[in-house]
DNA sequence: GGTCGGATCATCT
DNA sequence: GATGATCCGACCG
């Protein structure tokens, strides 16, 4: 028998609640289909269920701010942060954009969330947004709708104010997917996942 | 209804 | 100085 090991560090458990999100950054972006994304901002409770994301495969993949080509920066750096992390970045120097961080610490892979079904706090939502429609059908869109800016980057999704929470499994029949959306490289690695049909999502383009 | 270009900035070359 | 994991308003059929 092995001898056990004794020091802290090596205790490196997968807390329980993120059990389902652990070991395959693929099947973590099919899991997050239906879970719900919540934001209690100033006493605000804004959220909705996820309908559609794109998987991001670290050092790997070239399509991922954590590409070998690019090592560990300051922009990058929550995604190293480990399992439950979320990592925000700005796009196109305008949009903030949401990241669950589906590695342990130390492997930079993520899944972007790209669209929510918006389930609560619609007013508010609007608000933020400055219109009734199009709340969250759109990685910059929901990041606005819930209030969610890089202040909240390496925030710990277990605890408020941004909180990821399970849900039911969709089912695989309803699980559609396609190669990712805005990317340069690697466009054709089917990483993308939605629900299909959903009205948030757009219709892929293979 | 669809397409086009501007906005705007952290990051990297 | 160029590049985006984007959105929106303007414009054209």
């Amino acid at each position: 028998m092995k001898a056990r090991a004794t020091s802290a560090d090596s205790r490196r458990v997968v807390p329980r609640h993120w059990g389902y999100l652990a070991g395959d950054t693929v099947a973590a972006a099919r899991r997050l289909l239906g879970c719900t994304l919540v934001s209690t901002l100033d006493g605000v409770e804004t959220g909705g269920v996820i309908v559609e994301t794109e998987a991001y495969l670290g050092l790997k993949d070239p399509a991922s701010h954590a590409h070998a080509s690019k090592g560990r920066t300051p922009r990058n750096d929550a995604m190293f942060a480990g399992l439950g992390t979320l990592y925000v970045y700005v796009s196109y120097g305008i949009h903030h954009c949401l990241n669950v961080v589906t590695g342990e610490a130390g492997d930079p892979v993520a899944v972007l969330v790209r669209a929510l079904e918006p389930s609560t706090g619609l007013d508010a939502m609007a608000e933020r947004r400055g219109r009734a429609g199009d709340l969250c059908n759109g990685p910059g869109r929901l990041a606005q709708a819930l209030g969610i800016t890089l202040r909240h980057n390496y925030h710990d999704l277990a605890r408020p104010p941004v909180q990821l929470v399970k849900g039911a499994p969709v089912s695989d029949a309803d699980v559609g997917s396609s190669g990712r959306i805005g990317v340069s490289r690697a466009e054709d690695w089917p990483l993308r996942f939605f629900v299909r049909g959903h009205p948030a999502v757009k219709a892929p383009r293979w």
